[in-house]
DNA sequence: CTTTGTCATAAAAACGTTTTACGAAAAAGG
DNA sequence: CCTTTTTCGTAAAACGTTTTTATGACAAAG
C-alpha cells in the first residue's frame, strides 16, 4: 500500500526529485555529501524504484524474455539456471515463456514479452520458422537464438554443432568393430534431431559402411523416457536387435536402457547404448550412460552475455554466431 | 523502434485516445461498430499494449514473481510449469528467480520483484525466516506459500503433508518385517526434511520400535544425487548395511542406489531403497524407485489459482491453506 | 572588481496509458 | 411532445520516473 515514491526520497534528503534519479542512475554526477544524504534517506524511507514508471520514461525496461521448449527437460533446465544466473547478476529480470514445442504458445510467449516491453529475447525456437522474431527486431527488441544457429549475421546465436555431437556417438558405437546401429529420435523435423543423424550417416560414410544398410532409424514423436521405452519394446518385438542404440538424447536412451534391461537384454553386452545430452541422471542410472556432453550451463550464460552486450552497448556491439563443439563421454553403457 | 502507441490507433479510428482504452479494458462498455472499428485499427498498426505504462497508471501489472529454491531439481521444474501454465492462461507473466537456497540471493529475487512491482510472489522459502515476505504485503503484493504451510492464517499456502510422506514410506520399508532402516536426508533445518523425519518416527513406534534403535540418520549438506552416492558409500564403507534406506528425495536415492549397485549391494534383495518426490527419473532407472509421489504440477497449478483469485477478487477472496496428501508408489527397489 | 567558466542542483516537460467527470445524443416514460 | 434516464464518447488529469534545459553559486581568469 504505502509507496514510497521519489518525490517523498527528494523532500526528506532536502533536495530534488531530479537529484534522487541522478544518484540512482548516474552517481557519479552528483557531490558525495548530498549523494549519501539521499541514500540515507532511501533506506531510511525504504524506497524502491518503480520500475514501470522508470521503464516508461527511460525507454526500456530491465527484463529479459526466455521462452524454451520444454521446462521439463534437464538441457533446459540447466539452459535456464544459466541465463537467470548472469541476468541476476546485472541486475536484469527473466521473464519465463514455456512453448512446449507448440508454434501459437510460442507466439503467445512472444506477445507477453513485447507487452512488457522486455529489453531482449533468449530463445530456443520451437521450428525453423522464424517470422515472429522479425516483428520483434522492428520493435527494437533484441533476440538471441540458443541452440540454433542464427542463419544471417544481423544477430546473435549461440548453439552447439550437432553434426559433430551424431558423428562422434556413432563413430564411438563402432570403434568395437563394424555394428548394426538404430538412431531414436524425436520429430526429424526438429533441427537438432535432424543434424545429429547427419553426423551419424557421416560417422559410417567415414567408416566405410553404407548409412542406407547400417543404420536403421525409429523416429518417435515424442522424446522422452516413455517414448524411449516403447521404442525399445519396438525393436525387442521385431526380434532383430541392433549392435548398438544412439537416442537423440538422455531421456530416451533411459528408457531404451530400461526396456533393454527389462527385456533381459545386456547392455552393454548385447547392446551397447548411447544418449545425448550428458544429464545428470546419465551418470547416476543403475548402469551409467554413455553420452554425449553439451555445454547446456555455458550456453545460457553466454547467451545472455551476448544478448546484455547488445542491450547494453548498441553501438559497439558485434553480432557473434557461437558454436561450441559438443564432448563424447564415455560411461558403462558403452564400454 | 517503431512504437505505435494508443494516440495513432484512436487517430486511425477517429475516437479518442480514452475510447481505445475501453475497447481493450471495458469492451462492453462501448457500442459494437466502434468497438469493431477500433479493432481493426489495432489490427492494422500492428499496436502492442505498452505494459508499463499501462501498469504505471492502473497501479498493478500483469506479472507474478515466482521464486524456487533449485530450478534444477525436476521437484521446482513441475511446479514451475504448472504455474506458468496457469498465468499464461489468464495472460500473467511469470518471472523466475532461483535462489539456490540462498538467503541473501533470495532477497535479491523479492527485490527485483518489488521494483517491477509485480502483482503477486509465488515462493518456496529457503528457511524458517519469513520476515521479507512481511514487507512485500505492506507493500501490497500478494504472497502465497508453495511446499510450506503457512503459519497465520492471513495468506495462502499449498503444501503436501510431508510427516504423513515419511510416515508412509517407512511404514512401507516395515511391511516386509521389522528393519533397521537409514534415513538420508539434506539439512534437517529444511522443513521438509524434518517433517519426512518426525514421519518416520512416528511409522517406527507405530510399529511398535524405539525409533532411536532402528533408525540411523545419515545428514548431507546437499540433496543431489552425488550427495546420495556419498552416502552410500559410507554406509558401504562402514560395514554395516541396513535393511532399508529411505532418501530424503529421489536424487540422493537415485545416487545411493548406483552406489550400492556398484558394490555389489542387490537392491531390494539385500537393501529395500524408497525415495521421495516421484520425479519422472524415478521410474525410468533400471531399478525402478519406489517413491512418495507428490501433486508438484498442481501444486503449482493451484498456487497459481490462489493467488491470482487474490489479485483479481481481493474482496470475495478468502485465504486457503491447502494441504494435499502424498502418494505411496510401490516399484521394484521395494518388491 | 568584473568576466568567464564550471558544476551541482532545480524546474518542468515528457513517456503511454487509465480513469474521472462531464456532455451529447438516444431511448424510455408520461 | 416534453421530461427523465440511459448509453456512449470525449477531454483532461493523473501515475512515478527520467531527461533536458535553465539557474544560481562559486572559483578562476583577466
Amino acid at each position: 500500500m504505502s509507496s514510497v515514491s521519489i518525490k517523498e526520497v527528494a523532500a526528506r534528503a532536502g533536495v530534488s526529485p531530479g537529484t534522487v534519479s541522478n544518484v540512482l542512475n548516474r552517481p557519479e554526477k552528483v557531490a558525495a555529501s548530498t549523494r549519501s544524504r539521499v541514500e540515507t534517506a532511501i533506506r531510511e524511507l525504504g524506497f524502491v524504484r518503480h520500475g514501470s514508471a522508470s521503464s516508461l520514461r527511460a525507454g526500456h525496461s530491465r527484463t529479459v524474455g526466455l521462452s524454451v521448449i520444454d521446462i521439463g527437460n534437464p538441457f533446459f533446465t540447466d539452459v535456464a539456471a544459466g541465463v537467470e544466473e548472469v541476468a541476476s547478476e546485472r541486475g536484469y529480470a527473466v521473464i519465463l515463456g514455456n512453448s512446449s514445442g507448440d508454434r501459437l504458445k510460442e507466439e503467445r510467449n512472444l506477445l507477453v514479452f513485447a507487452e512488457q516491453r522486455v529489453r531482449g529475447v533468449l530463445i530456443t525456437p520451437s521450428g525453423p520458422d522464424l517470422t515472429g522474431l522479425g516483428q520483434l527486431k522492428q520493435r527494437g527488441i533484441n533476440v538471441v537464438l540458443v541452440d540454433h544457429p542464427a542463419e544471417r549475421a544481423d544477430q546473435c546465436s549461440v548453439a552447439v554443432n550437432d553434426v559433430v555431437g551424431g558423428s562422434m556417438a556413432v563413430a564411438h558405437l563402432l570403434e568395437a568393430g563394424p555394428a548394426r546401429i538404430a538412431y531414436v529420435t524425436g520429430p526429424l523435423a526438429v533441427r537438432q534431431c535432424a543434424d545429429r543423424l547427419i553426423g551419424a550417416e557421416q560417422a559410417l560414410a567415414a567408416a566405410g559402411r553404407d548409412p542406407a544398410e547400417a543404420l536403421e532409424e525409429i523416429e518417435m514423436s515424442a522424446m522422452n523416457a516413455r517414448s524411449g521405452q516403447q521404442a525399445a519394446e519396438k525393436l525387442i518385438a521385431e526380434g532383430r536387435l541392433p549392435d548398438a542404440v544412439f537416442c537423440a538424447n538422455d531421456l530416451m536412451a533411459l528408457g531404451m536402457l530400461r526396456g533393454l534391461l527389462q527385456a533381459g537384454v545386456r547392455v552393454p553386452g548385447d547392446v551397447r547404448l548411447i544418449g545425448y545430452d550428458d544429464i545428470d541422471f546419465a551418470s547416476a542410472s543403475a548402469v551409467s550412460l554413455s553420452s554425449i556432453r553439451q555445454p547446456t550451463h555455458r550456453l545460457g550464460r553466454v547467451a545472455t552475455d551476448l544478448l546484455l552486450d547488445e542491450c547494453d552497448n548498441p553501438d559497439s556491439h558485434a553480432h557473434q554466431q557461437v558454436t561450441f563443439q559438443p564432448e563424447l563421454i564415455v560411461r558403462e553403457s558403452t564400454r
